[in-house]
DNA sequence: CTTTGAGATTGAACAGTGTTCATTATATTT
DNA sequence: AAATATAATGAACACTGTTCAATCTCAAAG
């Protein structure tokens, strides 16, 4: 039974075409901008199409988080992954989110701003899934570095990634945002950076 | 010459009877199904009518932003200013921005997530007035918290400032964009309030 | 080899959107 | 009473997401 092995294959292609100039549309022209008339053009399709392949254009976007999710998150955990000291490897893990998220805000958008109401469950386990695991690199990380000697034994690991979490998200998201403007800063990411390694200083002294 | 005020006084009126509806509407509705249709509707007038008093849609809803900023952070500030120790008053505003942000995510996007693509420069400046004011009464608490002896001398309030403002935006956001469903947490809002408090050890260890 | 039927694909249609602008109504000044 | 200035209209334009009857394609059954 090749046949239906072929057509799946088939679909399985209209629906990554779909994605790719989804992506494309999203990355260069913004979420406000990518119609589902604009994909079905740039693939040649009918706009119904699309509909055949996902609920609606949330639940694209959504397909499309997931993929940049695990294409750039995962990517940034392997980076620093052979990084022996656990300390520098949590700070530059920190560095190097930031960077990402300044140097691709669409994507960044995409992955933490952009709202997706998410009923179905099956789908919100889905969505989730590669963000558990970057939250459990992250947590496993402080574990590494309390075993080290770096932070005290008596902190909540949950906790502590909440923390670094949201400071480094809320870093990138004034920063893309433009609430950075508010400081009359000549340059306003040196700043930003700045700051993040002031905290990364406040967070080793007072942990320890 | 009255007429002519009394001219401008019924323009005005105008003016802050689409923005009240419009506002009503964002606050009910959401930002996706604010429409200008439906506001010239609820005001009983024709929709070209709102473009006689703004540039355009993202105008008007920048206009929206300038109003919230006014009434809801400034407010935040003065209800803590009574507070007589410096530190305790950090504290409680930190954890007052969080409150407000968390019970009212659609009034905190118009504040800080939504994207105001902003070219004029005279808009900028009056856009981000009420912000600065807000970031210099956070600085002056900080320089209050030095002076009090609570933290060292030789701290930068702006970089300190920043660390701030990003940690407990970055809490809200996260927590209104649902991206804290990746904690497996029965109650993701105590999680969040407990991070704070934390947060908040930390920085009195790290900065006395 | 033709008929059947299931799935893929279409594109017109629906109800909505932001925005513009020639036209009309209203009220003030000459 | 006529001229003028401004407020307000609402039709029109070019879009949007979404649906769905109709069409087309092509493997399977008779």
């Amino acid at each position: 039974m090749g046949i239906n092995e072929r057509k799946e294959r088939e679909r399985d292609a209209v629906k990554d075409l779909i994605l790719s100039a989804a992506r494309e549309i999203f990355l260069s022209e913004g979420y406000e901008n990518t119609s589902i008339r604009k994909i079905a053009t740039k693939i040649e399709y009918s706009p119904g199409i699309i509909y055949n392949h996902f609920k609606d254009k949330n639940d694209l976007l959504l397909a499309l988080h997931d993929k940049a999710f695990e294409c750039k998150i995962e990517a940034l955990f392997l980076s620093v992954q052979n990084m022996p000291d656990p300390l520098e490897r949590l700070q530059a893990t920190g560095r190097g989110y930031i960077q990402y998220g300044i140097d691709n805000p669409q994507d960044y958008e995409l992955m933490f701003i952009l709202s997706c109401t998410m009923e179905a469950l099956a789908v919100k386990e889905e969505f989730w899934q590669d963000g558990a695991m970057a939250i459990n690199m992250l947590k496993q990380n402080i574990v590494e570095c309390m075993d080290a000697g770096y932070f005290r034994k008596d902190i909540n690991p949950d906790e502590i990634s909440l923390i670094l979490w949201s400071q480094v998200h809320g870093l990138v998201s004034l920063h893309n945002k433009e609430r950075l403007n508010i400081y009359a800063m000549e340059d306003q990411k040196a700043f930003m950076f700045r700051s993040y390694e002031v905290f990364l200083s406040m967070i080793q002294k007072s942990l320890s």
